[in-house]
DNA sequence: GTCTATACATTGATAGAC
DNA sequence: GTCTATCAATGTATAGAC
């Protein structure tokens, strides 16, 4: 949790877990190509080549963390209870509230994971999963549609990425320690996205 | 609109708006930071030296796209006709057809102004101009909400912001010329955002 | 596991000729 | 309005001592 060394004991040394915190943290702060190895080092009281003894490359650093964003999402949809009822429509709720979860819980990951643009591999391998990732909500919304549950008369893909979009907005402006917590901002997301906003 | 030299006349020469557009695409294509002078030049077929002629700085090139999306956009708040009926509600919903309009009419410079971060003095004047225009959609939002036209159970400020993330996120896959128009589009909105995906 | 020193490319920007 | 040539600064990454 700290930015200092995690858990292990000993003073001065950090381990990949700690750095990449600390980098992350900056990659958001600065953007990852603004943010030089040399400000990493800055901030971890480290000289740069202390870095490149934890990491290969700067690349390898961003490997990392977005990989560990990507397997916390692609978890809410593969582990979600098919058979917990509801059918379509209640695997799609189900999966929106965990999405929500996740980027709360794992914040800085996700909010890097979702400024990837694609420049080098290792972004377009990320943008890769995300796409597959996205294929499967948006088959989740036109099987909630094919059900009669959902309205059809939007085309169920941008439904899916205008749902997702609302999502992932929430990474611009929640700090943890806010006025809400991940459950009621789920509520709220599942509140405008199934029922809309609307008095009735 | 196109790429190149517009209007005017003479074969060689480049003005601002020609050089602006090739420059958004690119910072859009790669992020701002990753985009060098060097690069754009080649884009444009010029020397570096030939860009610092229109303009003074990388950051000035920023800081014109970035007006400009932001004058579009704060234009809908202003240019709204507050007398045209609906209430605040109607208001709101006039603004979220305008905000997806200017979206996709300026979805480059659009773009770009959703991913500034705050680094210099260009891009958090920008920040605080986006800061202004969001305080404005929450206040649309309460007034709406103590008309009793929408539903109260759910904060002001976070109902405008996951309903803006919404419009948002179209920049991130929208392309003019795709199966959905504007109008299309701001229909599907307005129908998410106010009556929400469920069948009743 | 950390350091100093350094290699080497690329960056944003300027000078001055045409 | 464009060019070539060049600058100082900064970028990633490596070598090798401790």
């Amino acid at each position: 949790m700290s930015e200092m060394q995690s858990a292990r004991r000993g003073r001065p040394g950090y381990d990949q877990q700690g750095i990449l915190a600390v980098a992350v943290a900056a990659f958001n702060e600065y953007g990852y190509d603004a943010t030089s190895i040399g400000m990493l080092a800055e901030r971890l009281g480290l000289s740069k080549s202390a870095i490149y003894h934890h990491f290969g490359s700067k690349d390898e650093i961003l490997d990392r963390a977005l990989d560990s964003a990507l397997s916390s999402l692609e978890a809410v949809v593969e582990d979600e209870p098919a058979d917990a009822g509801g059918g379509a429509a209640g695997r799609l709720e189900r999966v929106l509230r965990g999405a929500v979860h996740v980027l709360v819980d794992q914040l800085p990951a996700v909010t890097l994971l979702l400024r990837v643009r694609g420049n080098t591999d290792v972004e377009r391998t990320a943008l890769s999963r995300r796409r597959t990732f996205d294929r499967r909500i948006t088959a989740l919304v036109s099987a909630a549609q094919s059900e009669g549950a959902l309205r059809d008369d939007i085309d169920a893909s941008v439904a899916a990425r205008l749902t997702f979009g609302m999502i992932n907005s929430i990474v611009e402006w929640y700090r943890p320690g806010g006025r809400e917590g991940a459950d009621r901002l789920a509520d709220d997301v599942v509140a405008i996205a199934l029922d809309g906003l609307r008095k009735r």
